[in-house]
DNA sequence: AACTTCACG
DNA sequence: GACGTACGTGAAGTTC
């Protein structure tokens, strides 16, 4: 039948089905071989239900799916920051776009994209067409970007509230007409798409000046009569710019396609197909419906007895194979290793872990490799055991009977590589830099120890042992049984091949047995999100500024610690004097009884171990007895000069040149990515985290740190971040317009507080409000305030008392905290990281601890949330420049550039930083990136 | 291995 | 009414 009058066209938003399938629906996996399933399932009950419900006297005579292909349109080619704010589509997602496509198809609707094109312009066009033929026309979606083309014979449906949208409907939502929604939108913009529209000006806005001025074209023509200054302005100078976004949200509808309208004539499926794909897909019930629908017998379900534990809700009732090291395989040549491989790419996935000669992946060789296809079945691949003493002669041999290493790597790689086989580890960051080191880059990939730590932090440790004891009750061969512990331990290589087979395939069993009963959990736990956005990409990325390292002058370090060793000297002869009698100046309790008992110091206080407490705060106020006793004043004086120049010279000095890779002349840190219960890295061997910066002499460490030639150290750093996030969570309005209009925070906090203006703020005040907005962010108590800020308890209450007055949501903020975490026994973070809190419901002292940690997390986490996601984006964002990112300390990214691209690399990377909360959370309030350069970190920062 | 101290955000 | 306390880390050195 040829469309034309009385036909009446239905266009379904494929796109958006599929996204409230998956949103809407719990994970469900097929069962046969786990592949994710929910979105099709969910878009095929959404199909069936609306072939259903479309049958009566409004029935559509003409129905397409209309479907976006590819994420490039025209749009991004007239603006490159089109839809820029996007998330990456969920991993879960991305294999079950192709399927709905095959279910548009087997329910025999037309299924239509086009590449270049938004399935909107396409919607457009129909919606045009048909029109013009002058048929009905309903677009089946909710979306406001379509609401341009209601009218005329042109309506909109929604399916999920099943509520028409009209022309009424529109002109409520926009405040204007159909035909006059893109003006609107042009100027409103939007920061889901990342359009940019007029800067200050909303929907409402918006509408009254369409209303009032007709059109957008006679609007910007006209901007000069407008009364408002700032309206004004805008308009005038942001012209170029909402003509632009005019454009991007006009939709196209002369979009070149290649079929007609008549082709989309509604067809009965056939029910043979139909039930052959949902069959495949094993949907029981909706297979049976349709069966009956037709009165045709539903196909024999497929064989499961094969189901992998993993997918189904009841993973942990389904018995496992018992651990059996005997049963593990050791794989000595090709052709055994094409066999377990070809398993691998048959199931679609693979736990890896690698064994190596040491616990640095720089340094590490690769000494074999073990996978497991499914529980019990797993392998070890030896390929660099040696035999003999390798001391003093080198006398160490190869051991027989092992595949060359590049063989195996040639017959891996591809495994490895391939987008459809995803690789499964504990800590997979090691892995990965190993196989990285040998040309592999190992893809798509999952992390047992990753997926513990979104699900369970703050309740216990995320290694492999810690993680088998819990969850599978087994206790693997510990590692000192292969290689000793202590002087006498060895290399992994000297393991004889038949023990490391038992010890390595049983880890990659355990990594799968975990892996499979962690996935499912991850959605009960909710933290699907938290895993594959924040945790997950990341391992790529760290290993990358791990394997880059930085560039440490070691000839500067040892100059400094040549003067350090001096200055040390001295100070301990001086020290011996004032003492009376040499002694260790690093040992604690010698100078606490020296101090105490000898020198006859007054209110030492003894720690549990009885021992004398010295730290810093005490010396500090031994040095204010010059009148009560002078002698010990300037001993206590003097050991804590000793203690900086000991501190920087062992841990920085000394310790940092032992860490400087012989073959890169760089230091390579390795962060912990589960390190820190709020979501923060830390940093180990060597931690550059902690490199000083606060004293003076500290500071020149950081000289020490440099780019290499051609090139400059960048350093970008949030400023106040967490303050901010506070800002925003706790709703506090003051704060939040003094971070809007860019003052100096604490100045404003002091100000808000003591009453005094901005203009005769004195150092002093500043710093005491400085101290409570971080008491603050601590989860402040009088006593703690008092203590930092050496002044006597009950003026440091009267602080805080005067602080929560003057900014009510804090106080809101912190009883909520506290009342959230008793009740669920976690908190979370915006992003949605959850921090478990168990011990919040504790009697005694530790209450109180686990309800600071419990203020703190939410903000603490939060910061640590946006930088990760900036490091995320960082890398495909600036591939361009020639620029490398570094290091990572918390609110600060380290980048090494080529001197040429130094601007372009703090434009690029300061937009990712300040953009990084989006669109996953707006923040109320502005972020904002300090940058610096220079030739080494001292200057940059 | 536990404890103390101190470097960082 | 007393308890004890700022949040989060890692490393080096001493002591047991």
């Amino acid at each position: 039948m040829a469309f034309g009058k009385g036909c009446h066209l239905h266009l379904i938003d494929g796109s958006a089905f599929i996204f409230r399938a998956y949103h809407a629906l719990p994970p469900l996996t097929r069962k046969s071989d786990g592949l994710p399933i929910g979105a099709v399932s969910g878009f095929c009950n959404m199909l069936w239900k609306y072939i259903e419900d479309a049958k009566g006297s409004d029935a559509p005579t003409h129905a397409a799916v209309i479907f976006d292909k590819g994420s490039h349109t025209f749009r991004n080619d007239l603006y490159d920051l089109y839809k820029a704010n996007r998330e990456e589509m969920p991993e879960e997602l991305r294999p079950q776009i192709p399927l709905t496509r095959e279910a548009t198809k087997a329910f025999n609707i037309a299924c239509e994209e086009l590449a270049g094109y938004e399935a909107d312009d396409i919607i457009a066009t129909l919606a045009r067409q048909g029109r013009e033929a002058g048929g009905r026309v309903t677009i089946i979606s909710s979306d406001k970007d379509l609401m341009q083309l209601v009218g005329g014979g042109v309506e909109m449906f929604d399916a999920m509230k099943n509520r028409a949208i009209g022309v009424e409907e529109v002109e409520a939502k926009f405040g204007v007409p159909p035909e006059k929604v893109i003006d609107v939108q042009a100027l409103a913009g939007d920061s889901v798409d990342n359009i940019p529209g007029a800067p200050g000006i909303g929907v409402k806005t918006a509408a009254l000046l369409i209303n009032e001025f007709g059109d957008l074209e006679t609007l910007l023509a006209r901007a000069g009569e407008i009364k408002q200054p700032k309206r004004r302005e805008t308009l005038i100078e942001k012209a170029e710019q909402i003509r632009l976004s005019k454009q991007l949200v006009t939709l196209d509808d002369q979009t070149p396609i290649e079929f007609t309208l008549d082709d989309l004539e509604i067809r009965e499926p056939n029910p043979e197909e139909l039930m052959e794909f949902l069959n495949r897909m094993e949907f029981r019930t909706l297979t049976r419906r349709v069966a009956e629908k037709f009165g045709a017998e539903p196909p024999p379900a497929p064989e499961v007895s094969d189901v992998p534990a993993s997918h189904d809700a009841q993973a942990q009732d389904i018995e496992q194979p018992p651990f059996n090291p005997d049963s593990y395989t050791c794989i000595r040549d090709a052709g055994e290793l094409a066999k377990w491989l070809d398993e691998a790419r048959a199931k679609g996935w693979v736990a890896v872990d690698t064994e190596t000669t040491s616990l640095d992946e720089m340094q590490a060789e690769l000494v074999g490799v073990s996978l497991c296809i499914e529980a019990g079945k797993a392998a070890y691949i030896p390929l660099g055991h040696t035999s003999g003493g390798d001391d003093l002669f080198g006398g160490s041999e190869r051991v027989a009977g092992q595949m060359d290493l590049d063989e195996a790597l040639k017959l891996l790689k591809p495994v490895l590589e391939d987008p459809a086989i995803l690789k499964i580890g504990q800590n997979m960051k090691y892995d990965f830099k190993i196989f990285a080191r040998h040309g592999i880059r190992v893809a798509p990939i999952d992390d047992t120890m990753l997926m513990s730590y979104a699900m369970f932090s703050g309740l216990h440790g995320h290694g492999m042992d810690a993680l088998s004891d819990r969850y599978l009750n087994h206790q693997p061969i510990p590692i000192k049984e292969l290689i000793g512990s202590g002087k006498n331990q060895i290399t992994f290589d000297k393991v004889e091949v038949e023990k490391a087979t038992r010890y390595a395939a049983e880890d990659a069993d355990i990594t799968l047995r975990l892996w499979q009963m962690f996935k499912p959990r991850l959605h009960r736990e909710q933290v699907t999100t938290v895993y594959e956005t924040l945790e997950r990409p990341l391992v790529p990325v760290l290993a990358d500024m791990e394997m880059a390292g930085v560039k440490v002058e070691t000839a500067v370090l040892s100059r400094m610690s040549n003067a350090f060793a001096q200055k040390m000297a001295q100070l301990e002869d001086e020290i011996g004097q004032i003492a009376g009698q040499p002694f260790n100046v690093g040992s604690p309790k010698q100078l606490g009884e020296i101090l105490f008992d000898t020198m006859g110091v007054e209110g030492g206080k003894k720690g549990k171990t009885g021992a004398y407490g010295t730290g810093a705060d005490v010396l500090e106020d031994v040095t204010t007895m010059e009148d009560t006793n002078p002698q010990a004043a300037k001993l206590a004086a003097r050991v804590l000069d000793w203690r900086q120049i000991s501190k920087l010279k062992s841990t920085y000095t000394d310790a940092l040149q032992t860490h400087v890779n012989p073959e890169t002349g760089r230091v390579h840190t390795s962060y912990v990515i589960s390190g820190a219960n709020t979501g923060r890295l830390a940093s180990t061997d060597p931690n550059l985290q902690n490199i000083p910066v606060r004293s003076e002499e500290g500071r020149r460490i950081r000289e020490a740190f440099v780019a290499r030639e051609g090139c400059k150290i960048v350093s970008l750093d949030y400023s106040q971040i967490e303050l901010r996030i506070l800002a925003h969570v706790a709703d506090l309005p003051e704060m939040r317009e003094a971070f809007k209009e860019g003052l100096d925070i604490h100045a404003a906090t002091a100000s808000e507080m003591f009453d005094v203006p901005l203009e005769q703020m004195t150092p002093e005040i500043r710093r005491q409000a400085k101290a409570i907005n971080f008491g603050v962010i601590y989860g402040i108590s009088g006593f703690g305030l008092a203590r930092n800020l050496r002044i006597p308890r009950a003026e440091a209450q009267g602080f805080i008392d005067r602080y929560f007055e003057r900014f009510p949501g804090i106080r809101r903020y912190m009883d909520a905290t506290v009342e959230f975490a008793k009740e669920h026994k976690y908190v979370e973070t915006l992003f949605g990281r959850r921090i478990h809190t168990p011990e919040i419901t504790a009697k005694g002292p530790a209450a109180g601890f686990a309800k600071r940690a419990a203020i703190n997390a939410p903000i603490q986490g939060a910061a640590a949330d946006v930088i990760r996601r900036a490091m995320i984006r960082m890398p495909g964002e600036i591939m361009h420049l020639p620029a490398a990112m570094l290091l990572q300390v918390h609110d600060e990214l380290i980048f090494e550039v080529a001197d040429h691209a130094v601007d372009e690399l703090i434009a690029v990377a300061r937009r990712v930083m300040e953009s990084a909360a989006e669109p996953a959370v707006k923040l109320s309030v502005p972020l904002i990136v300090d940058a610096g350069q220079g030739a080494s970190w001292a200057e940059a920062h």
